[in-house]
DNA sequence: ATGATAGTGATTGTTTTTTATCAATAGAGG
DNA sequence: CCTCTATTGATAAAAAACAATCACTATCAT
């Protein structure tokens, strides 16, 4: 039998972190941001909860190359990120080009699959 | 004054490989080809190699989400890469559609540089 | 309420990639 | 040929991210 599930605040408080947040988080943000809910919870715990939601299809892994990889809700359907090269914050991108994209690749390749990650100044940096 | 830079065997043989490689490559993959010329070749030796290599610009580093960071030629313009979920290799791709990307980022965004990731599966693994 | 046991938190261990160390080697100008 | 010292290679160690451990706690079916 599948190991039985409980609820706890430390779980319900790491889903209301990623539930509430529009971009992706470090694992290490994610942390912070619950311990105000639970002050005792352990970055382990943290760890644990995004391996198990991501079993059960709740999040997802969002990764930027060079850089840690980061969690979101998976529930957001298809988009892209952007990449502050200045504070660092990654947002997400409401639209694609994925249409465009499947002939970039040489003939006799099969595009199952793609990234697209933007680099500059979020508004706020910009500004 | 700036350290003198001796010309050996071993750079000449790392930087051979890179250059007659059409994409990015792993420290490992460098060494093992670098082997053939120099079978006295450390590892640490191409890692310091290709630091040096990129601190002169002439080599530069490609990152795929969740991999260890791959080292090409710099001088071969702006492209991306495909990566084989297969075997595991990544290629360049030739063509970009930067044009249409820009657009892609929330008004009040600076968009300064972009990365686009194909993956699936490359033409020898998709016979 | 209570007992079986999933979950927690502090900590240590692992894994992987990269860097530092250091004695020995080998370019290159004289 | 002969120094001087940049470079090398083997190895240890760092760094980063995450998993495992384990005693203790808290959930929840009964």
């Amino acid at each position: 039998m599948a190991i039985e599930r409980r609820t706890t605040k430390q779980k319900e408080a790491i889903k209301a972190v990623l539930e509430e947040q529009k971009g992706p988080l470090l694992p290490d943000d994610i942390h912070r941001l619950a311990l105000r809910s639970v002050p005792s919870l352990g970055i382990a715990t943290v760890y644990r909860s995004l391996k198990n939601l991501q079993e059960e299809g709740l999040v997802c892994c969002v990764e930027i190359p060079g850089q840690a990889p980061r969690y979101e809700r998976s529930d957001k359907g298809h988009h892209h990120h952007f990449h502050c090269r200045d504070c660092g914050q990654v947002f997400d991108l409401q639209k694609c080009v994925a249409g465009g994209l499947k002939h970039l690749a040489p003939a006799g390749f099969e595009v199952t699959d793609h990234e697209i990650i933007l680099y500059g100044l979020c508004k706020s940096c910009a500004a």
